[in-house]
RNA sequence: CGGGGCGUAGCGCAGCCUGGUUAGCGCGCGUGCUUUGGGAGCACGAGGUCCCCGGUUCGAAUCCGGGCGCCCCGACCA
């Protein structure tokens, strides 16, 4: 029984004034989600049925290939999180209970789910499990932002494979893929699998599910057969004009000239016929000098992957003795190890001359300066993949897949003997999915002017029924028969029985954005027929009164 | 962590600079009548710790100090 008179929907005209996405304002419009404190969201009737399909559809497709659904306590004992060296996170929650034990509020469950398998797995033929659960997750996010995109509190779906060894693991790996895609196609959402970093924990590959929408705080890096996140994304770059080479550098005068605007423009060269620098501080090994094409920029992370290292920019108080002033360093007769990056083709460059208001031109890499080889540019609109331009997009992270290896199981004594009686590691995947930005990415991607328009299968219901006319009249006696018929049919409905105009009616449904609305009134009584519209598209239509409820469902059926 | 902004009724806002009746507007809400196919009209009405604490003052939403909360940009993000 849904009846609108009695039901949980604040639908409000006015978006709160904070909010900034899409996804956020309609959202709340739409009295789906509340927000109780920064990055802490209440979800009301209608936003939880939506939560809910989507977690049901996780459920499925998990199951599908032998998951098996448990659940792991929101508070743990710190003494696990001390074991695995994740214990005082800045992220991380925490409190102490009365007798002062400290606890901390799961992040992520590695550590309880390993606990447990540490405990049960004996032998190789306990080997694979897969395990998950949706669960709630408590991290104190720097900066939560755009309503449930990105909270301190929200709800995953994560599951943990354990395998043998590192085909087994490639096997859960491959079985999540499949179940992954399965997944997003059946939430209704684009989205795309891209290569994605592994970070630091140590794991021999990733991927990320990424859902394009404007409000995402991330960038992929698209083309025909390729997409990846822009954090790892490598390209052919576009070719750029070289000047005519130069027997050995010449320098110019540069006055004032720092940056690579100024330089190309006073000297008549495009930004890519310049060589930028930029010394970076690597731990444990120091000052490099990093050399990549002007129009380019450095993506840390690339570089963090190509050193082996972490690795920060350095100050001038750093680089100024070894190298020379900041705003004219260059590679040109310098004693500190140089990358170069990949895009770099030979010929020659304008740099930096290493001392105040001079350039040098036609520096050539290899005869002016000695250099190792390195990809640690970021890709840029433009760039190619085999051929085909890439383009970047915004996109939200709705799931991911990592290869995790022993990095838990080790800390936590999870072994198994195998068949020749030896002691092995357990050999770890962990895999994400965040419903709630399922929800909010499908509002971004197809939402309209009018409001939300959800993909059927997430929808808080399919039908919208609007009785349009005062309580005790025949129309509205039609429209409960109606109702009565639908909910029959099978159907999840939303009943407007409210004493309401139809433009606030209409524009509530709309809002709400449910595939199929039908509308009874006075206009059904005389005509014989319930009129039905398609959020999407808003194609109008009737179907006959006798039979109204068959017909909605056929049409709702048809919506792909 | 750096930068910016905001806190006044359920939502959106004005008032604050330049202190002074009973703090106001739109939407929403309640009652009554009218209205009922694209966010209705009239009338009456309810609803406020003006974020909190302290200070200045005869008097503070308004000025000063401290605190808290929230948002945006950047950094960060297993």
């Amino acid at each position: 029984m849904t009846r609108l008179s009695n039901y949980l929907l604040p639908t409000e005209k006015q978006a709160p004034a904070d909010a900034e996405a899409t996804s956020h304002k309609l959202m709340v419009r739409a009295g789906l989600v509340r927000q109780l404190g920064a990055g802490l969201w209440t979800w009301l009737p209608g936003g939880w049925k939506v939560h809910r399909k989507v977690e049901q559809i996780i459920r499925e497709e998990l199951d599908a290939i032998g998951a098996q659904e448990m659940s792991m306590p929101v508070m743990n004992p710190a003494e696990l999180w001390q074991k695995t060296g994740r214990y005082g996170l800045s992220e991380q929650f925490t409190l102490a209970d009365r007798r002062g034990a400290p606890m901390v509020l799961a992040m992520t469950h590695e550590e309880p789910v390993t606990f447990h398998v540490a405990q049960y797995v004996r032998s190789y033929r306990d080997l694979p499990l897969i395990l998950y659960h949706l669960q709630t997750k408590e991290r104190d996010e720097p900066r939560p932002r755009a309503g449930v995109l990105r909270t301190r509190e929200f709800v995953m779906k994560d599951s943990y494979s354990f395998d043998r060894d590192a085909e087994g693991l490639e096997r859960s790996y491959q079985l999540h893929v499949s179940a992954y895609d399965r997944i997003f196609d059946r939430s209704g959402l684009e989205w795309y699998r891209v290569e994605s970093d592994v970070g630091m924990m140590g794991g021999s590959g990733a991927h990320e599910y990424m859902a394009p929408c404007p409000a995402g705080e991330n960038e992929v890096a698209l083309a025909p057969g390729y997409a990846a996140n822009v954090e790892v994304a490598s390209a052919q770059a576009a070719s750029v004009q070289l000047p005519p080479a130069l027997e050995a550098p010449q320098q110019v005068h540069t006055p004032g000239l720092t940056t690579v605007a100024d330089v190309s423009e006073a000297l008549g060269v495009s930004p890519g016929a310049l060589l930028k620098a930029y010394p970076v501080m690597v731990s444990g090994r120091g000052l490099v000098l990093v050399m990549l094409r002007g129009d380019h920029h450095v993506n840390d992370i690339k570089l963090a992957n190509a050193l082996a290292a972490e690795a920060r920019p350095a100050r001038p108080d750093e680089f100024e003795e070894v190298i020379g002033p900041a705003g004219f360093i260059g590679p040109f007769g310098v004693d500190v190890p140089i990358l170069l990056d990949d895009a770099v083709a030979a010929g020659g460059y304008v740099t930096g001359a290493n001392e105040p208001d001079r350039h040098l031109r036609g520096v050539q890499p290899g005869r002016d300066f000695a250099f190792e080889r390195a990809d640690v540019r970021r890709v840029e609109a433009g760039d190619t993949v085999n051929g085909h331009s890439i383009r970047i997009e915004a996109a939200i992270e709705v799931g991911n897949i990592f290869k995790l290896g022993t990095r838990y199981t080790e800390p936590l004594g999870a072994t198994y003997l195998d068949e020749q009686g030896r002691q092995q590691p357990v050999v770890m995947g962990s895999y994400g999915i965040g419903p709630a930005r399922i929800v909010a990415a499908a509002v971004e991607q197809y939402a309209d002017e009018r409001g939300i328009s959800w993909p059927k299968s997430i929808a808080p219901f399919d039908v919208h029924l609007v009785s349009i006319g005062k309580a005790n009249t025949p129309e509205r006696e039609l429209a409960e028969s109606v109702y009565a018929e639908l909910r029959e049919s099978g159907l999840d409905v939303i009943y407007d029985d409210r004493d309401g105009g139809p433009g606030q009616k209409f524009a509530d449904a709309e809002l709400l954005g449910c595939p199929v609305r039908c509308t009874v009134g006075r206009r059904t009584a005389e005509s014989g027929e319930v009129e039905t519209q398609t959020r999407r598209g808003r194609e109008a239509g009737s179907v006959p009164l006798d039979g109204a409820a068959k017909a909605a469902a056929d049409l709702w059926r048809s919506l792909p």
